[in-house]
DNA sequence: TTGAAAGCGCTAACAT
DNA sequence: ATGTTAGCGCTTTCAA
């Protein structure tokens, strides 16, 4: 059934039942209520691909994420979940943009390209923006939010979720210094960012300057985590306290630590970064730096929704920070327990 | 730019770009080419939304899974990843039914309903099969098939993947008999599945029936499985070998096992199930059956675009096995070693 | 092998 | 407050 048949049957006009169902205003209370009372009478249900054609508009937002990576997979749905429904609320559907295997971030441009079959896009970004991608996006009148560590202020018309990792990585600075370590390890992860930065800097200024040998790089899975510990714990004054840039590569260094006798925390202090949601399965006790996914996809949601309004305004960037959760893989070392 | 525009740039009628863009054989080689070439050059893109409307199909599939628990999402993400390929290749998107906190099974049902949002579905069911939904959805015509321990029959034009949990089961039991392991535990979970009635009739028959006292009722989490462990091990005679219904069941009992200072497998041995891809985060080495989600979701993305293609042929139910993946939380019994 | 024309189901300007 | 009409951009008969 079509809205003409159907309009015909209960003996209004189809634009009366269009202005029912999009509730635009022009129609009285009562026609409306009865309206749409026939049509569950009736079972219609409007046919959204024409409604999309005319309307010029698909009432889709596509959530892709650049770094396609299992691992990443986690994070990427703990956002979709998240934005699902704020999104909704503007009266928009999530498509979560999963390429097949082979076409990359390109895919994600196809469907764009592809137009009207998505109104927008929120891109999570792995901290090295695809600043080609945003500039195409942005070219064709796309509204587009991205999610990542940079704030992106040089492309207009793109919003930006920005997530500020300094607080947390001030607050593990505090945290060891309070706990008084000393000699203090970072394992970093290759996404590029600054939580080293940051943590380094805020402890040079607390007093316990990080030593250049207890910095070691690393890469994403808990493989690395293990070998950048055995690295680490394997020079003569080996660090007290260790902050691996994401959970996973804590996850695996403390795995390790144990494989060598160590205790957690009594003989070694390890705190992650990214509270992941799998991580109560994996190390339920793990300290760590909580990204709050919550209020990110809240923000995003928003600014992608005002966009879509108003293509035409910058909007404004919204800064997300990161802060420490205790639990229970930090404690004073042993000396200044004593 | 659209068709028509397009067209008349090339020098062809909008028909020809059409059979061009949908391949439908009616055109010459090198013309098809030719537009092909053009549109690129051009920069042309057809609007979706037109198509969708004039051919009434939208090119989309929904994949939902009626479990909206987040334990089981990682299951579903990974059936996602696995299914998008294949759908690509009948021409078909994927589209994640998310469900945004209250609507549970019911948003999919709308999404139907809204009807040409989507051509088909792929239901994950949680082994309690959702007939009333199933009968409803088959009755539109929406071409469905559910993935499931259950074989569906009963309702026309619905396909069914069955995933056969028989082979795996039996597997561990002979595992365990092979180690020698006299006294089996079992955790089960709450899916309504028929794993360890399986489990048990195998043991049965290989003679070392299970003990009533080793099977405990668990939830999903860790916790559950922590507990469920407490109440195997605390018996006169505990068991020596256990094998829980769930990864992370096993993942709870294993972390409890470790507190109360057993060794695994040493002490004692204990197998999975589900092989969930966290698992070498949470539990590297552990003992598991597993699913087979790439030939599973091959297997449903062939059967739904049959049903696409072809909507009143009832598909032939597809079964897929599950089977043992050893690892390294099984092992002899001591007693048995030497 | 190609073109012209009709129409998919809806919304929005323009009437009343 | 409601109805009439003209397309949205495409595919698909039908005709050449």
């Amino acid at each position: 059934m079509n809205i003409k048949e159907f309009s015909t049957r209960i003996g209004v006009s189809p634009t009366t039942t269009s202005s029912a169902i999009t509730g635009n205003g022009r129609i009285s209370k009562a026609t409306r209520q009865m309206v749409l009372q026939k049509m569950r009478e009736l079972g219609y249900t409007p046919n959204l691909n024409a409604r999309r054609l005319v309307s010029g508009r698909s009432y889709m937002v596509a959530l892709s994420h650049v770094d396609q990576k299992a691992a990443s997979d986690l994070f990427t749905m703990q956002v979709a979940r998240a934005i699902v429904g704020p999104l909704k609320e503007f009266g928009y559907d999530l498509w979560l943009n999963l390429a097949p295997d082979s076409m990359q971030e390109y895919s994600l441009l196809r469907q764009l390209v592809k137009s009207s079959t998505i109104d927008g896009t929120i891109i999570i970004s792995d901290w090295s923006v695809p600043k080609k991608l945003l500039r195409d996006v942005a070219s064709r009148n796309q509204p587009c939010v991205v999610i990542g560590e940079k704030l992106i202020d040089d492309i207009p018309f793109v919003g930006s979720v920005m997530l500020n990792l300094k607080p947390g990585a001030l607050e593990v600075a505090r945290l060891f210094a309070a706990q008084g370590h000393k000699r203090i390890g970072f394992i970093d992860s290759d996404l590029r960012d600054r939580v080293f930065e940051y943590f380094a800097d805020a402890l040079k200024k607390l007093g316990t300057p990080i030593n250049k040998k207890h910095y070691v790089a690393a890469g994403r899975d808990t493989e690395e985590g293990a070998r950048a510990l055995r690295r680490l714990m394997s020079q003569p004054n080996p660090p007290t306290a260790i902050f691996a840039r994401t959970d996973v590569l804590a996850i695996g260094a403390i795995r390790e630590a144990r494989n060598m006798g160590l205790s957690i925390p009594q003989n070694l202090s390890v705190v992650g970064h990214d509270d992941l949601s799998i991580l109560p399965l994996a190390e339920p006790g793990l300290t760590t730096v909580r990204i709050d996914c919550t209020e990110l996809a809240k923000a995003a949601a928003e600014m992608l929704s005002g966009l879509l309004r108003n293509p035409d305004t910058d909007p404004e960037p919204k800064v997300i920070s990161t802060s420490l959760v205790m639990r229970q893989t930090a404690a004073p070392t042993p000396r200044a327990a004593d």
